[in-house]
RNA sequence: GCGCCUGUAGCUCAGUUGGAUAGAGCGUUGGCCUCCGAAGCCAAAGGCCGCAGGUUCGACUCCUGCCAGGCGCACCA
């Protein structure tokens, strides 16, 4: 088992694995094939992962990206290891922001309908998108829809038009369910929940409104969840919705939340404490702010003024691939800085064609072995033949499995792409040094397997992070 | 004021539960295509790991206090 052992420094004794459990990994390897890094891990488990969430008020932007990359490739990397996974985006189309939203566009639906001027007032949502939907409210229910039903019907609209359209071109797999704020209220599960807080007493009522007693969760205050005015606030439908998914069997709910939220975990988290549920099972992954940047100074951007750059405008100038894998190369709780101009470069600023490179180089040896009349069905390997390079890759692909357990332990995709960039150097290092189709019949033969093992991994992993897998570039 | 995140090479960032000489990319300097794709490879230079204490045989890593930047601290969502 141990090719050698040697102490090593103050303290240190080094074992050697023999190569023959290198040699049989690579058989592993060109066995699993497509099945490569699965695992049976979470058989029979489900998980829970709800991301983005981005109120239906307007486009994303950037940071909704950041979020939509985590999510999506988390939930991948669940599958991945056996785990059925329920992705959804939680729609907030219910209070204020609907209302205004609702106003903003009805602003400008009486300008197309009898010619006001349009004054979009300060606080209001501007920018083209408004008077997309407007226009598209006007002719569909006319001029004389209230606040309200123009608020629905604009989220609706933006939902729809916007939001998924973006998502889908960005490479985020459709979401099981888009669930709806408002209906919690409509189906009265809002009160029922709070019902129970008030059995289990965990509320009390002050100054006319109703507070549940997150203090004794670790809360540095308690926190109103029915208003003066009778109406609930925003926790109340989080305590009702987390309820709703708490019920279920699922082994982890996540949730990803802008680290701007941050102060809001704790009566999460404590709500479901004081309704009997283990909290632990709520993981919630924040994700650092992203400072969009071109050419090194930082992109000013405006809400008020309309003027600010989108998710889908990031999208159509550095393309879909470059805008993901940068999401992905900082760990989430770091800050990241977004140069659309680096992002744009086809340098190793912008390390996703350097892995892109690393698999269409693998394809282009294989095309190259077929123009030598060499049938890659009919190929072996001569174990005893794998050099120095070899093995030492062939390690670091042994570890895969282990990886994506990481990532997902940790929730944290940014291992994965640490590994599949050192995984790739090597290879590019490899493929400098040693040519693999030679006059040498079984020498080719040998590093044909191995460069297929190679292929395989980054195929796979290029999957699951969503990002195109290119033939040639 | 309180809470969360972050201070590591000129720049952007890694550093797995405390362990061997702190790593990578970009940038800088110098090399490599009669040979499967140079979007690549090789080499060099570059560091008091924000500052000061403490715990430990041993600290970039853990604890305390400062300093700097970001983000939160609603009967908004």
């Amino acid at each position: 088992m141990f090719e050698d052992v040697k102490t090593a420094g103050p303290g240190f004794i080094n074992f050697y694995l023999d190569k023959k459990i290198w040699q049989k990994e690579l058989e592993r390897i060109l066995r699993d094939k497509k099945n490569v890094g699965r695992s049976l891990l979470g058989k029979n488990k489900k998980i829970h992962m709800e991301f983005i969430s981005a109120n239906p008020t307007g486009p994303l932007h950037v940071g909704h990206g950041r979020g939509a990359v985590l999510g999506d490739v988390l939930a991948n990397l669940y599958e991945k290891l056996g785990y059925t996974v329920w992705r959804e985006y939680y729609v907030n189309d219910y209070g204020n922001q609907v209302q205004t939203l609702g106003e903003s566009v009805k602003a400008y639906v009486d300008h197309l309908a009898d010619n006001r001027p349009y004054t979009p007032e300060e606080g209001w949502y501007q920018g083209d998108y408004i008077k997309d939907v407007a226009l598209r409210l006007f002719k569909e229910k006319g001029p004389d829809l209230d606040r309200t039903a123009s608020g629905q019907f604009a989220a609706q609209w933006i939902l729809k038009n916007s939001i998924e359209k973006d998502l889908a071109s960005f490479g985020v797999k459709p979401f099981d369910r888009y669930f709806s704020e408002k209906s919690m209220h409509e189906n009265n599960d809002i009160q029922t929940t709070i019902e129970e807080l008030k059995k289990k007493k965990c509320v009390k009522e002050e100054d006319g409104a109703l507070w549940f007693l997150s203090r004794k969760y670790g809360d540095e205050k308690d926190r109103v969840i029915i208003r003066k005015n009778g109406l609930p606030t925003y926790l109340a439908s989080d305590i009702t919705y987390h309820q709703k998914k708490f019920e279920q069997d699922y082994q982890e709910v996540v949730n990803i939340w802008g680290a701007d939220h941050h102060g809001y975990i704790q009566r999460v988290k404590g709500s479901m404490e004081a309704l009997g549920f283990d909290s632990d099972r709520l993981k919630i992954v924040l994700v650092q702010m992203v400072n969009l940047k071109r050419g090194g100074v930082s992109v000013k951007m405006s809400k008020r003024s309309g003027e600010y750059i989108t998710l889908k405008d990031v999208i159509d100038e550095v393309g879909a691939d470059a805008a993901r894998f940068t999401f992905l190369t900082r760990r989430s709780e770091s800050h990241l800085d977004f140069d659309l101009d680096l992002v744009k470069s086809k340098s190793m600023d912008n390390p996703v064609f350097y892995l892109q490179y690393a698999y269409a180089r693998t394809c282009n040896i294989f095309e190259y072995a077929k123009k030598e009349k060499i049938d890659l069905n009919k190929i072996h390997p001569d174990l005893d033949l794998l050099n120095k390079e070899e093995l030492s890759m062939i390690k670091v692909m042994s570890g895969y499995e282990e990886i994506l357990l990481q990532c997902v332990v940790q929730h944290e995709p940014y291992y994965l792409v640490d590994y599949l960039l050192g995984l790739a150097k090597e290879f590019h290092s490899y493929y400098n040094k040693h040519r693999v189709i030679t006059q040498n019949r079984s020498e080719t033969e040998t590093r044909l397997c191995f460069v297929n093992a190679i292929h395989l991994v980054l195929e796979d992993a290029l999957n699951v992070l969503g990002v195109q897998a290119p033939r040639r570039m």
